[in-house]
DNA sequence: CTTTGACCTTCCCCTAAGGGTAAGCTTTAG
DNA sequence: CTAAAGCTTACCCTTAGGGGAAGGTCAAAG
């Protein structure tokens, strides 16, 4: 049979398996995400496949722009069995609403910056509407 | 005739004025967004009507989410009666790029986790939509 | 056996745009 | 005269790490 085993590897390896940098790994540890990781004699720490894999989880949870905090709260209920999906999509659904309410504000932005640009002639005169627009 | 006196007004006016906070007023000044406001002999910060007008184009420019460092360059262009159009414009419009930038992002993170959310029952099962997509 | 280069450690400073608070002075209203 | 409100500087805090210094460790090459 093929034996498993439990590799362990070190941060630098763990960083290129994961796509994260060593320093958000160590980040995340003293952050709390992580429980301390283990060492070899030398104080290098080590990574097992398990450990590995939340890495993998927490890199997924920030591309998605969840916080370290609400990261926190999502690895919690990863780990627990006796979680409701219920709890998770919670959050999920917070995060989503707070994302939404920044794409609201930038695309306020955006469109009163578009109407300034496009009735400034961007010309050599020094009259500018864009100026003019952000003195009233 | 009605003369118009130059009335000189104390941080906390200034603010109240703006709508800005003493504090961002302070921020902006040590910035060197502003030139060193005047001086009472106590050593309070005097504002003429002509700097309340810096400060709201300031404030408006932060609104539209200008970086400090924008808001100096657009600053210097709002001062210079050699300034060309042109110059404001290309400055506005790389701002309205990062804009454009970040809106789409956002709303990759938006997809996605909609996605996530919506193909999870959010009931009192631990199996979890979510938690299995930022798994993988 | 030693050297060298790659890898690891901790520690400290830096970012943007201010907010919060403390200690202490000034001005104003009662 | 005194209390409240307003002003000053100064220092620490926030997010999510990046950059770099100083120093220990490991593996391959000479």
């Amino acid at each position: 049979m093929a034996t498993l085993v439990n590799t362990l590897v070190t941060i630098g390896q763990a960083a290129k398996q994961t796509g994260l940098s060593a320093k958000m790994i160590r980040y995340y540890e003293e952050a709390g995400l992580l429980l301390k990781a283990n060492r070899t004699d030398a104080g290098y720490r080590l990574y097992s496949n398990q450990q590995l894999q939340q890495l993998g989880f927490i890199k997924q949870a920030r591309t998605l722009g969840f916080s370290i905090t609400q990261i926190s709260s999502l690895l919690g209920l990863w780990r627990d069995p006796q979680r409701s999906s219920r709890e998770v999509k919670q959050l999920a659904e917070l995060h989503l609403d707070e994302i939404k309410q920044k794409v609201a504000e930038l695309q306020q932005m955006q469109k009163v910056l578009q109407q300034l640009a496009d009735s400034c002639c961007g010309d050599d005169q020094p009259q500018c509407a864009i100026l003019d627009g952000l003195q009233k």
